[in-house]
Order: C-alpha cells, then sequence, then structure tokens
DNA sequence: ATAATAATGATAATCATTTTCATTTAGAAT
DNA sequence: ATTCTAAATGAAAATGATTATCATTATTAT
C-alpha cells in the first residue's frame, strides 16, 4: 500500500502534476479495490473519507490517471464507464471480461495460455502489417448470463 | 435488395410488429451501407428519402431490431454508438473491428483463420465451466494508429 | 512564509439517449 | 373499400453521464 502510494507520488511529480489529497484519496480507493468502479461510486467511495471531494475532480483525474496509464476505461455496455487500475495488486495483470448481460455483473479472468497469447499477436502482427495499422492494444469481453440469471 | 427487404417483413410478421415507412426506410439505410453509422448518421441519411422521419424512431428501431437480433450495436470510445447490419451483403458475416484512436476510423478485418476460431472456442467452453457462465457472444477490437494518424 | 499557478469544487452547459403524450397509420375485421 | 383499434410515430421535454466555466483554495518552488 505505502508502496504502492509512493509510486503515485513520484509518477505525478516527475510528469509535473501536484499530488493532492483528492487525487491520493482516488488512488487509495481504486487501489483497494477490486471491482469496476464508474465515476460515481469512485466519488461515493472517496466521499466517506474525504467529504469535500467533487464529482468533477474525479472525472478529471481518471482521465489524467489514463492517460499517464495507471488506469484503464471500459465500457460494458449499460451507459457509464468503468475504470480500473492498469495495475493492481488485487487481481492479474493481464485479464479479460466476461460481462453478465442479465446483471451486468462483470467477472475478471486470465484464463488465456501461452497459445492464444501468441495467437494473438500473430493476428496484431498480420492486422498491422496488411491494415497498415500500429496496434496499440486490444479489447476482448465475452458476453453471457452468469448462474443466477441463466 | 429485394430479397433482402422481403426477409425484413417477414421477420417483422412473425414477431408481430407491423411494417411501417420509418421501419423500412430505417433498414435500406442499413444494408446499403458498409460503414458503422451511429443514430444520428442513420437519421440524416434517413432524413433525405423521407424528411418525415423522426430521431427518437430510429433509436426504438434500432433498439427493435437489436433485440430481434437483426441488428448489432457497439461502442468504439467516442461518445456515441455505432450500428451495423448483423448480416450485411455487403460484408463479410463475421468480423471484427480496427479503431483507429486517432481519427476514429474503423475499419472491419476478418483475418482470422480456423485455428483462431477454434481457440476462441476452447476459450469460451473454458470460461463457461470455470465461471459458470452461459457464453452469448464476444466482443474483439484492436486499437491502435492508422496509416496517416502515425 | 510567500508568491505563482495548478487544482479544486460548485454550478451550468452539453450531448446522446429516453420518456411522454397527442396524433397518425398499419392492417385486421367488417 | 371503409371502419376500427392498437401499435407506431414524432415533437418536445426529461434524463443522466460527462465536460466546461470560473471564482476560490491548496501545493510547492523559492
Amino acid at each position: 500500500m505505502i508502496h504502492n502510494t509512493q509510486k503515485l507520488l513520484n509518477k505525478f511529480h516527475n510528469m509535473g502534476f501536484r499530488v493532492t489529497k483528492p487525487r491520493q484519496a482516488i488512488w487509495k480507493v481504486l487501489s483497494n479495490t477490486i471491482g469496476h468502479l464508474s465515476a460515481e461510486e469512485i466519488y461515493l467511495k472517496v466521499y466517506k473519507k474525504y467529504p469535500k471531494i467533487g464529482l468533477t475532480t474525479v472525472y478529471r483525474n481518471l482521465e489524467i490517471m489514463e492517460k499517464m496509464g495507471l488506469v484503464k476505461k471500459y465500457y460494458f455496455g449499460d451507459g457509464r464507464h468503468r475504470y480500473e487500475l492498469l495495475q493492481n495488486p488485487l487481481k492479474p495483470n493481464y485479464h479479460h471480461h466476461l460481462v453478465c448481460t442479465g446483471c451486468r455483473r462483470v467477472i475478471d479472468f486470465d484464463d488465456f495460455d501461452n497459445e492464444e497469447i501468441n495467437l494473438l499477436k500473430k493476428v496484431e502482427k498480420v492486422l498491422s502489417q496488411k491494415h497498415n495499422f500500429e496496434i496499440a492494444g486490444h479489447l476482448i469481453q465475452f458476453y453471457g448470463f452468469c448462474k443466477s440469471c441463466n
């Protein structure tokens, strides 16, 4: 935790950003959460410890953290975006999402083995050559119905 | 084209929906378009032939067509959804998307060979068993920069 | 401690999508 | 063909997530 926070401080300093209370509070919430929080959910969690926080500030800093490569922004099909730390001590680094179309629950999974990851790389290479694209990343989601919604 | 429209009429009839002018006009636009249109873009195209059309009607019918399995709804990261016919005579049936983060252009690709499709199926099986999910579909997108944005 | 300015937060604005509701229309029954 | 009725439409208002504005506050280099 401490270690993580320190890393954040450094990152921010290095990029010329100030290390403010709201930023630290938002960071803390993100790194203590496994789930995929919306901006408002993050706001509410931060609010408990730091009631001065404003929703605008949450949005602003999520965007900054996304640009810094600390946070990844997802969209799972309900009307709002979800955010999660790119490197979260609580979950595997490389993972994808399984979204229940019924209850909107999202499950992380990292069941891709080497074979699959290699294949992905192969596809990326083909794509980048054939379509003259510099591939920066990919998004893989599976949709379906979870046990209780089925 | 005729053939396609006839199919639509039948589908709608079978499900107890009426075959209205707006519906036919929207369908026509979708089946004559390769790209990935937003609701407003569809509205504007329909408007040219049928100026009585309202944006609300476009939204409503896209939703219906999505539920009927005729249309697929995508989100590529700008603020609006995009729609395309599930079976479009103008493009390959099974395909994914390559999104340019610079200019937001979207390219279809179907460079998955059998090997990759089988692998996907394998992953789906693993996931459905391990996480007790009934998998209904998947979303695969690659992000990057196209030639001109690079 | 102070000054310079980046960051914040309250509020208003924006913009895609939905809801409401009075009017129109498809299509079944006559 | 005309009539009838529920389904569909479209205009306008409402919603809800996100963004812009701007006066105030707080961080940090000095």
